[in-house]
DNA sequence: CAGTAATTTCAGTAAATACTGAAATGACAG
DNA sequence: CTGTCATTTCAGTATTTACTGAAATTACTG
C-alpha cells in the first residue's frame, strides 16, 4: 500500500538490472529482486520486497523460489520473527562463477546431446555439407567446454589474479614471434 | 502452402537453436532462421525461409533485418535472379566473436554507464553499503572488459590455439607453486 | 514509363509470458 | 487443538511480445 520509497541510487539500478535481465532471457521481477537484495544491507521478509517493488506477494514468492533455485539467494531467519528473510550472495565473481555454471547445465550441455545426437545420424542420409558444419559447431562446443573445465579447476582466487592481470593474453599465446 | 520438408536432422537443430535463442533472449523466429541458413549449403531467398520454417513472409522479412544487425548473415545475390538471397557465416568461432562484441555493445557497456553514475552520486546520499556494492559490482566489469580488451587484440588464430590448449588454464596462473 | 516482382511497413490479432488476488496449505504459539 | 500469521498454489487476467496478411513502397524490366 504506503510505497516505500527506495534510495534513487538502488532504484535506478534495480530498474537497469531488471532491463538487463529481460534480454538474457531472465524475469524481469526476479532480476529486480535479486538486484533489491543485492544492495540491501539487511536480509528483506517478502513482503518489504513486494512493497519495494510493488508487485504482488505472490510474485515475489515465486521470484524468490527461482533466485533460490539459481543459488544465488538464501533463506535466512532473524530472531523474533517467524516471517523467511531472504539475502543475496555479495562476492560478485562468485555470483557470476553460479550463474555461468548453472547456465551451462541448463542450456550448453543439453545443446551439445543434441549435436552429438545429430552427428550420430547415418551421414549418409544427410547432406555432406550439413554434416560438415553440424561437426564444426560441436567442436566449438566442445573445445569451450573443455576450456571451462580446465578453468573450473583452478583455485578461483587465482582465476581472478589471472583475470585481473592486465595484458595477460598477450603474453600467454603459444610460442614463437609476437602475435599479431 | 506445399511445406518444404526440412531434413529431419536440420528439422532438429533449427527447433532446438530456436529454444536456445528465446532463452538467450533472441527471438525464436530470428534463431531459427540463422540455424537454417547456417546448414544450407546455398543461400536462400526470403520465400524459401518462410515456407521452410512455416512462417509469413515478413516476419522473415523482420527476422532478416535483425540477423543482418547482428552481422551474422548477409544478402548476396545470384545471377538470373532479382530476389535477395541471404547466407549465414559459416565459421563458429568468427560467429561467435561478432556475438560477443554485439551484445557487449549493447548490454554491457550501458550497463557499466549506468554503474558509473550511480557512483557518481554523493557517496554521502545513498549508504555506505549501497556505495560499497555497486563499487565491486562496477569493478568486476571493468576487470572483465579490460580482460576482454587484450583478448581482442591478439589475432584469433593465436587466441583459438589458446583456448583449444587443454591444460592451459592450470599453467598460466601466476607465480608461486602449483595452483590448488 | 508502364508493368511486375520483391520487399517492407504496419495495423490488427494471436500467442506467450508475467502477474494478481483469493483460497488452500503449512507452521508455529499459546 | 485452535487461532494466527506466513507462504504457496492456481485460475483468471493483464501485459508484452511475436506474427500475420493486406497495402504501400521500392526496385527492376522491357
Amino acid at each position: 500500500m504506503t510505497e516505500i520509497e527506495l534510495n534513487p541510487t538502488v532504484k535506478r539500478f534495480v530498474l537497469h538490472w531488471g532491463e538487463m535481465g529481460t534480454r538474457w532471457g531472465i524475469n524481469r521481477t526476479v532480476a529486480q529482486i535479486h538486484a533489491l537484495l543485492y544492495l540491501s544491507e539487511r536480509p528483506l521478509h517478502a513482503e518489504e520486497i513486494a512493497q519495494a517493488l510493488s508487485v504482488a506477494r505472490s510474485n515475489v514468492s515465486g521470484s524468490l523460489r527461482e533466485l533460490q533455485g539459481w543459488g544465488i539467494v538464501r533463506v535466512v531467519h532473524v530472531l523474533g520473527d517467524r516471517r523467511d528473510h531472504f539475502e543475496s550472495l555479495t562476492d560478485v565473481w562468485e555470483m557470476f562463477r553460479i550463474i555461468v555454471e548453472e547456465r551451462k547445465r541448463r542450456e550448453v550441455d543439453p545443446t551439445v546431446s543434441m549435436l552429438r545426437g545429430c552427428l550420430q545420424e547415418p551421414p549418409a542420409k544427410e547432406s555432406k555439407y550439413v554434416h560438415a558444419r553440424l561437426s564444426e559447431m560441436t567442436e566449438f562446443f566442445e573445445t569451450m567446454l573443455s576450456f571451462y573445465e580446465d578453468a573450473r579447476h583452478v583455485s578461483p582466487k587465482a582465476l581472478r589474479q589471472f583475470v585481473k592481470m592486465r595484458a595477460g593474453m598477450s603474453l600467454l599465446i603459444p610460442k614463437k614471434g609476437k602475435a599479431k
